[in-house]
DNA sequence: CATAAATTATGTTCTTAAACATAAATTTCC
DNA sequence: GGAAATTTATGTTTAAGAACATAATTTATG
């Protein structure tokens, strides 16, 4: 984790955090902004841990970061993926209750964090704001709702196409077509709950049928509507 | 269904819904009142339905709620358990878009309806109220991501004993010491994530070896502190 | 009240996916 | 560069829980 020193208020941070900073009259935004830090953080590197007191609101500028939670065993449930634009890390602040679950870079990330208190403070002064955070929740209990069935009622295919998809959806394709992530299969299977093996049969498999296709640590999806009827029917 | 049709805004529905009242102006807070009604639901008479367009804030006077959706092949799982005092329904709206899930009356219950409509009006006049919500979402999404851990991680053991610890939290005791809620076996399964046979069969072992005691539809517990211990070895 | 429907109960079989094992290939990092 | 660790790959065994079957009991309903 390494904090950018100076000129953390680049275009490109004000385009990401645009989402809120359009919200603010002229005295906060420059409040926001001049707090607003950048932190690289590198593959692997935790952003925050499970039982921890909510500090900040963070923004992917550039990478993918993944929400997670250990459970029975020490076993890993990867919750969200993120991608560039997405803000995270500010539900457990906002419930006033510690992290249910940690957050780590995938591969190097570039991370903007605002104080959770000056958040507070601007939702206070700004219905606007607030309305923003509600619908951000709001959406994503949904999804939540919609994924807890999946996860629980699905079979390994299913899940395995249901998960291409939304990262596919999620980080959008690369120049070549693939998914624009590099994953392990132990992380695919960690996010689609099932063991490392059976994510990687499953993906093999659906190689040799040619509904994907593989390089490096990039997938391709080759059928498309096959992909969607297979996370469908479960 | 049966709408109260006069004298609706007794001093329960007034207590009930003093989480939102009580952030209120006295000119809203008399809008609201005149707005809400009180609608008796018969024992598995559906309030909302998956799909449907979300136009009422509810909240349970009395009676209990369960909040679901349709997986695979019309498998039910049941997402949460409401008792009195609970808010429900207005998730959807918040996020503008359909339910995703549907809500149902457990038994016979009375419950106030409130025009979202008004709720959004309310809500953009007064922050408080929309921090109301802010909090409110903010923990079911907490709640949410631990439960998706326990179901899709636990065993069929150790998801029983969550849910029975949930419903005693949820629905408190009878006069009897027996959680306050009668289900069905089948119910205890849609909500435990597994087959009512499985269901039965849990239930049965504990009774057997005293952790828990049934009688009629209802369920007594007796070893908390083993039960706390299955929960959470899995 | 009587019949139908739903619920509880229990036994048996079968399938999915976990667990375990081994090895090759790749990546990490000193 | 080379040892250690991680990741991918694949085969085998095992176990958890679903699926199926049957019947007794309870509850709902005309």
């Amino acid at each position: 984790m390494y904090i950018r020193q100076q000129n953390s208020i680049t275009p490109e941070v004000v385009h990401a955090l645009s989402p809120l900073l359009d919200l603010l009259p002229m005295e906060e935004r420059r409040m926001l902004e001049r707090s607003a830090e950048v932190v690289e953080y590198k593959r692997h590197e935790p952003i925050y841990n499970e039982g921890e007191s909510p500090n900040h609101l963070y923004v992917v500028l550039d990478g993918a970061v993944k929400v997670y939670r250990q459970g029975v065993c020490g076993r890993c449930q990867i919750m969200r993926m993120l991608g560039a634009g997405s803000f995270f890390g500010y539900r457990a602040s906002l419930a006033h209750e510690p992290y249910v679950t940690g957050a780590t870079a995938f591969g190097p990330a570039t991370i903007c964090c605002v104080p959770m208190n000056l958040i507070h403070q601007v939702m206070a002064k700004c219905p606007s704001v607030m309305k923003f955070f509600v619908e951000e929740l709001a959406k994503d209990l949904g999804v939540s709702d919609k994924r807890m069935v999946s996860l629980t009622q699905k079979h390994v295919r299913g899940r395995i196409a249901e998960s291409l998809l939304t990262m596919r959806e999620v980080f959008g394709l690369d120049t070549e077509g693939f998914i624009d992530l590099d994953l392990t299969r132990q992380e695919l299977a960690d996010y689609s709950n099932m063991t490392t093996s059976n994510a990687i049969r499953t993906i093999s498999a659906l190689v040799s049928e040619n509904v994907i296709s593989v390089k490096d640590k990039r997938i391709k999806l080759l059928e498309d509507e096959l992909l969607l009827r297979i996370s469908l029917m479960g």
